[in-house]
DNA sequence: TCCAATTTCCAGAAAATACTGAAATTACAG
DNA sequence: CTGTAATTTCAGTATTTTCTGGAAATTGGA
């Protein structure tokens, strides 16, 4: 491996911490160099560039293309596959929520529904079954609410994060604005 | 292991997602049965349930409290520790997510940060610079926000997970104030 | 259709991770 | 203190995951 320096911590750092991210270390080196990299890659670039066996880079782009991580692009005059990791870093991040969501949240959704469908047998069991409807509901509402924000464009999402817990000022101001046209009602927030 | 049908179901479910969320199986396994169980569990409890070792129900546990997701207790006339998932799932999910952004995003922040500093010499290193800004710039508006978010209650937290895409509306409505009393400047959503 | 370039698959080697039992350490009651 | 119960550590083993080289399959062009 022979990269510039900038891009070689870059690289290194992120083949440690795919591991934590749920992708082995090669893949997570393979996105790096991807992402830094000024013009797309071939499967023989990513495999001389990392000191990669050319099959051990296959499955890596493989792997990242589940992901949605990279755009293949074909060159003219080129047979070729060139790999480019997306530029703009607000889809990237929607992208990894979407798949994230996809791989560690939704199985258990899916596990978590059939529980509550069936009828526990054993006292110990209720309880357990108890639990696991806290857990539900707070996952769907969460997830409700991600379904929402996607569909938010990303400067809309911008000026909520700008405002930070300035959401919380907004909140009691759009209250007040409501009790002023029917004060009867002092209710919660709520829509 | 003889557990009641729907605990196992639980459990064995989250030995398998415990490789997803960045434990193993066993860790996964031991909290499911420390969420669903209705009163305090011992090691040996652990360990029986789940057909462990004492010492992997040991490690697994070690591992849960450096998580902050198990409490340790005591009960009276018992020289044994005791362990317990906390209730809360809201604020599971913040324990959750403070410890996962430790562990997945601050180690990064800090390699973008340091590499930031340094000067590029070659070409493809001051455009890989350049890239690695655009990720630092993202990650620190996003974790400034998130630590915003953590300060607000889990209340105002729902309220705004029930509006959801609705705040749109509620930012637009901001701006029409806003631009009510000065109308000159018509500024995008900015505080 | 055939050829050559390219990609993917696969079996086994290498590496990393998880798990166990025994020994060591700690905590506490008497 | 002493003895015992409880917990943790650790070295070795088992299991899982990653990685490689070669073989097979696929693809695009002649």
């Amino acid at each position: 491996m022979n990269l510039p320096p900038l891009t070689q911590q870059f690289v290194m750092h992120f083949g440690e911490m795919g591991g934590r991210w749920g992708v082995n270390r090669t893949v997570g080196q393979i996105y790096a160099l991807l992402f830094v990299a000024s013009k797309p890659l071939n499967a023989d670039d990513v495999g001389e560039a990392l000191a990669f066996s050319r099959s051990n880079v296959s499955m890596g782009l493989k792997e990242l293309q589940s992901w949605g991580l990279v755009k293949l692009i074909h060159l003219p005059n080129d047979r070729r596959e060139y790999f480019q990791a997306p530029e703009d870093v607000w889809a990237i991040f929607r992208t990894l929520a979407a798949e994230r969501r996809k791989r560690e949240i939704d199985p258990t959704l899916s596990m978590l529904r059939d529980a509550l469908m069936e009828q526990p047998s054993v006292a110990e069991d209720i309880h357990a079954q108890a639990r696991m409807r806290q857990m539900h509901q707070f996952i769907e509402r969460m997830t409700d609410w991600l379904d929402d924000v996607q569909k938010m464009d990303s400067d809309t999402l911008v000026s909520l994060m700008k405002m930070g817990s300035k959401v919380q000022k907004l909140l009691e101001m759009k209250d007040k604005m409501k009790n002023a046209f029917s004060p009867a009602q002092a209710a919660p927030t709520e829509f």
